[in-house]
DNA sequence: GTGTCGGCCGTCTGCCGACAA
DNA sequence: TTGTCGGCAGACGGCCGACAC
């Protein structure tokens, strides 16, 4: 069975949260905590204000992998003067959910530098990342095909409820209780929380069935459930169905939606004018938006060469964390031609399991990969040389 | 009730259908006398191989209505070099419908003439529209409550059944038959239908609940039967709901949807190659792709001015045909600075019945109206001169 | 500890003619 | 001619513990 626990006795420090969350703006911005708990563990959003850099190839690949569509007309990838990574000011994020399907995307606006902002770069103070993204007082189940059929209700893992629901009544016989749960869009589902059976086990009855009818869960699905600070049941849903069929996308041609994307970025780089992106992790194949400094750190404060050994992380099907290794087997431009010059992509990796290794990316970028420095080289199998050392000759930032 | 039914006996005048639906291409194309029944009856697509006018700001003004946005910055509403109206060739017209909500809309591929082939062209063939877009042997029907309820069945009306229906062996008793209807997308439904009942009527039982439930109709919706030129029973559906709530747009900005367009059509245009729209006629305010005929006969052989009454066809909320008079009051730039000397909603006029003009276009283009000019001209009560007479001094084309 | 099943109600689906608009 | 209703029978939803993995 697949989990997802956090157990650690909720280590509520308090007063942490950014102010998006304490606010409470009226419908525009939902919680923090379940919006990372359903994005998953490895999706970190940078922070309001920060400086980032902004990939239009990345941006470009979130579009082609969510409608499904190669881009007919190859000419259109690039856009006159857009350079391949711009420098911006984050100026706002906000998480929002689809309201069909629940799933979880972020709205950016960013704002390209203009040359002497970036000039004036003075050495990046090192900012950390968003701390306590993933809520610490919550469960995630993937269901079952009793847990979706209509015949009954959902079986809750005995310490999942002990951890993330209240407490009930053992005094009772069946102890018994109502839980009201808020989605993502703030609905509240109840549903009848019993603890009966031989041997005993925790299950939701009453009230099930019409969410996973609402929500359309089947097997597969996983379903979330977050004790969050202010004490609410929280509730939110990660499905299983990668492979969503296609964008209908009865607005736009996908080579309209390339353009569109590239032309506003080189106007709002033009004008130093602010621009609005969506970032959707669960659809994008990689981040887009990186904060600066992870940036400047990976490229020009780490040295990699080709056949050096490196880790990275993933998330799997289930968004749960898993690692992996391999060796650098060349650096150069992913598109040469379009996009000279860009770090998108531009590590070309070789990976240890061959088997899994099928559907993974054979190109990542240098931000993404952890170099084994500390470790003494493994004789790599390729003996490659290093071709094309790009440890220096780039233009300063 | 409303009613919408033609039943003229099957004047199939037999070969005059377009090549495309004949070829019945695997599942690109889909019936066309379907998709226009949907469509209803007051859209019209262009001719595969005519040419025709194309209008960003008629393609912009449908994703505004889709995205339910405003474009929050106006200077992306223009675009260095794009002129108001492009004059194309009209590659590829196929008709598509949504799959989750069977809305149709249509792909169009344009090719921009260059300047020397637009300095080339003829005096235009007069090119008569489609003929038969609307197909005669159908019918169509708004649900009511008893229909869309799970108490019971569909109320066929009486003339509908014998006209669209294969007929019943009324020597049976009672008389029942099993209908097998294809929707939008080939998909198959198969419905009871029988005759019974004091007084007798026909009703169709078994098999049109799951369809309710899978199209999500609700009362209000209408249903289209249609016995197709090659003897099959299609099933279309046009929905009541005007208001849909928003197109949740997770995958691009709404302005970046604006750009997106426009530099599609500016790309197009100075390369002189082809490029994709999608033209959706229920929410779309406007056609903006038009005959270049029509346009040539409405911009250049009809005499309008401020004061001159005038007819104009509307599909209400049933996509039945009604008509409305007005009388033009002005003709002038929608949006001089951007799009100067667009002939895009030049046209402001005051409707008749100013009790549900409310809702209806202030603006209107030239096109789109029939000026009553053998009738005896009004005394137009806003007595307005014309102050611009756009009857010459233009770029001819 | 928990996924699936048989058993058992209760509710709802869905087919029928009656009736009235 | 057709929209809605009461009546009725059967299907399915949904709560229970048994049992096995």
């Amino acid at each position: 069975t697949v989990w997802d626990m956090k157990l650690s006795s909720s280590s509520s420090s308090g007063s942490g949260l950014n102010s998006q969350s304490e606010e409470g703006e009226k419908k525009k911005c939902l919680n923090s905590e379940l919006w990372h708990a359903c994005a998953g563990p490895l999706v970190s959003l940078p922070q309001i204000g920060s400086r980032v850099v902004y990939f239009p190839q990345g941006h470009s690949e979130q579009i082609a992998a969510s409608t499904n569509k190669e881009v007919v007309d190859l000419t259109i990838l690039s856009y006159p003067g857009l350079r391949p990574q711009l420098i911006c000011q984050l100026h706002n994020v906000t998480m929002h959910a689809d309201v069909e399907t629940d799933e979880v995307y972020a709205q950016m606006t960013l704002q390209p530098l203009t040359p002497q902002e970036q000039k004036d770069m003075c050495p990046l103070p090192a900012v950390l990342g968003n701390l306590r993204q993933q809520p610490t007082n919550y469960f995630c189940k993937t269901l079952t095909a009793s847990d979706t059929s209509t015949h009954g209700g959902f079986s809750v893992p005995r310490r999942a409820a002990e951890k993330v629901f209240p407490p009930l009544d053992y005094t009772q016989s069946p102890p018994v209780q109502e839980l009201i749960a808020k989605d993502l869009h703030g609905n509240e589902w109840k549903f009848r929380h019993i603890f009966r059976g031989q041997p005993k086990r925790h299950l939701l009855t009453t009230g099930w069935s019409v969410f996973v009818t609402a929500k359309k869960l089947v097997a597969g699905d996983s379903i979330i459930f977050i004790w969050s600070e202010n004490n609410q049941l929280l509730l939110g849903i990660r499905r299983a169905s990668r492979p969503q069929p296609v964008m209908p996308s009865s607005l736009l041609s996908s080579d309209s939606m390339h353009i569109g994307l590239l032309a506003a970025a080189a106007h709002a780089d033009a004008t130093n004018s602010p621009f609005t992106i969506f970032y959707n992790p669960r659809a994008s194949p990689s981040e887009f938006v990186i904060p600066l400094s992870r940036y400047v750190k990976a490229v020009y404060h780490t040295r990699v060469s080709v056949g050096m050994r490196f880790r990275m992380h993933f998330k799997n099907e289930e968004s749960s964390v898993c690692r992996f290794m391999g060796t650098i087997t060349g650096i150069s431009d992913l598109d040469p031609v379009r996009w000279p010059n860009s770090r998108w992509r531009s590590v070309k990796v070789g990976w240890d399991e061959s088997t899994a290794g099928g559907y993974r990316q054979l190109r990542v970028s240098l931000w993404e990969i952890e170099p084994l420095t500390a470790y003494p080289m493994y004789t790599c199998p390729f003996s490659l040389r290093t071709k094309r050392p790009w440890s220096s000759g780039f233009p300063s930032i």
